[in-house]
Parts: C-alpha cells; sequence; structure tokens
DNA sequence: GAAGATGCTGAGGATACCTCATCATGAGGT
DNA sequence: ACCTCATGATGAGGTATCCTCAGCATCTTC
C-alpha cells in the first residue's frame, strides 16, 4: 500500500470510506444520508420549495422532488400550498423530523468520531480549516 | 454558507464536487471514474483476477464483474482463463488501455489541479499527509 | 471420492443522481 | 383581454455504482 496517489485520488478514497460507514450506522433508520442532507437543510429552513432545496443541496430540481417524496413517506416533512405562488410548494418539517434529525446525527456524529479519531487534534482541525477552503472557493 | 458544519461534512462535500467535475471532465471518453480506477489497477498489476480487482477497489466481486463488462465492451481489457486454475479468469490489459489511461489522467489531473489551486503548496502538501493518515488506518 | 470452500456470474435491487417533456401558473407586453 | 414566455413541480425514463443471493464449475481436503 501506500502508492504515490495523488491527493484527488486521496480525497475521493476518503470520502468512499466514510460515506460506507455512514451508510450502515443509518439503515437502522430508514433514512439513506442524502435525505439525511435534505432534512437538515429543511430544518434549517423551517420551510423551502423543492427548488431552493435543490439550489441549496446542489443537485436538479428533478432530485429535490425524489427527495421530498422520500421524506414525505416517512412522515418527516410535509408539503404545503405556497400561499403567495400556487405553482409553488412549501415544504415543512413535521414533529418527527426534530427527533429524527437529533437522532441520525447522534449517529453520524459518532461515526465520523471513529473514523477520524486516529488524527490528532491539530492535525483535524487542519483538515477542517484546509477542506473549507476547498468547499467556500 | 459557512454554517458550522462537521469534519465529515465537510469532507464529504469536497468529494461530491470533485466527483462531478472528474465525471463531467471523462465524459468525452465513455470511461467513467470508476472504470477509470479499475483500468488503473488492472495496469498496474498486469494481470489480475476479478476477485483480487474487487478487494483492490474495495467492492464486492459481483461488482468487479460489472466494471470488468464494461471494461472489455470498449475494448480495454480482455478476459482470458488462468492457466492455474480454471474456475478462475485472468482480466489483462489490451494495448488501448495504455492509451487510455494516459488520456483519462491527463484530464483527471488537469481537473484536480484546477480543483486544488486554491490552496496554498504547504495547505496542499498537509492535506495530503492528513488524508494518506486515513486512508492508511 | 464426498464435503466443503472458492471463483465467477445471472438475477434482481438500492441509492442518488440526471435530462426531457408536460402541465399549471405567473409576469410582461400590446 | 390576450398572447407569449418564464418558472415551479413532476412524470417518464435513464445512468453509474454499488449490493445480496443463487447457482454452477472447479479446486482442496480428508
Amino acid at each position: 500500500m501506500h502508492q504515490p496517489e495523488t491527493t484527488g485520488d486521496l480525497l475521493m478514497g476518503t470520502a468512499r470510506r466514510l460515506r460506507r460507514e455512514f451508510g450502515t450506522a443509518l439503515v437502522h433508520d430508514g433514512v439513506t444520508p442524502a435525505q439525511a442532507r435534505a432534512l437538515r437543510s429543511v430544518m434549517e429552513a423551517g420551510a423551502l420549495r423543492p427548488s431552493a432545496l435543490a439550489e441549496h443541496l446542489d443537485i436538479a430540481a428533478r432530485s429535490a422532488t425524489e427527495v421530498v417524496d422520500a421524506l414525505e413517506e416517512q412522515g418527516l416533512v410535509e408539503r404545503r400550498p405556497d400561499p403567495d405562488d400556487r405553482r409553488a410548494t412549501l415544504v415543512t418539517p413535521t414533529r418527527a423530523a426534530k427527533t429524527e434529525l437529533a437522532q441520525v446525527d447522534r449517529l453520524r456524529r459518532a461515526q465520523t468520531e471513529r473514523f477520524l479519531a486516529v488524527l490528532s487534534d491539530a492535525d483535524r482541525a487542519e483538515l477542517d480549516r484546509i477542506l473549507r477552503i476547498l468547499v467556500d472557493q
């Protein structure tokens, strides 16, 4: 092991590993990682249109519809008509969403912690800082 | 923007962005990112069984079969019987593979460079070092 | 040689996306 | 009022990567 991988390879490999662990951690809840991410956006916003959710998640509008479908099916969000625009829909979290999200976040955080545990506090902070530069670009 | 995202979120977000750019960069070649990764393994090994490829890529054996199918269809690898075990198959790169891989690597490298360009050399090296710790754990 | 392990692949499924077409509604101009 | 064009959501259908489970052929071991 320990080939001269590129930074890109390393990044992708790390993410793949992490994604897999998230996935297995969330299996119990029926909520997939993508759904959890969406639910987090909905909770933060309080109420938002599918199109806004799409923008927030950086996915196509059509894909947002799907995620909302899945969340609605699990009773975690509701669709209601936008009073200001009859074409539009507002996605709002249900009461169950709060509990669910807390649960998911707890699991996820634990999983991440386990994965990142090999890093020193300093390295961890460095990683955080550098990734933030990349994401914010 | 710039919420207190967790390191895990950052890692996933960064990877998603990078993956998307890889994807669009590779569209021209019919070779998908996963296929490129597999092809790289095959080239390095010279010849290897699907099961070994699976292990190398950290995917299920059945999934390796699929990747090999796709590469074979594009004339980039060949399946030949393993002389030592008639159950087994050896996957070997064709001559076209070398050219193709070089092309893909060039594109990919350029894409990655562009993405990582916001980082100072020092940060880039740090990122590399830290990710390596995570991957090697 | 029979029992069980191993190597590959068919069948079928899940996740997370996408584009394109369609339909209702909204906003602007004439 | 009307026509046009933009916009919001969604149906239909597709792609890329993965997965598990079954099944068959072959190897290994006892």
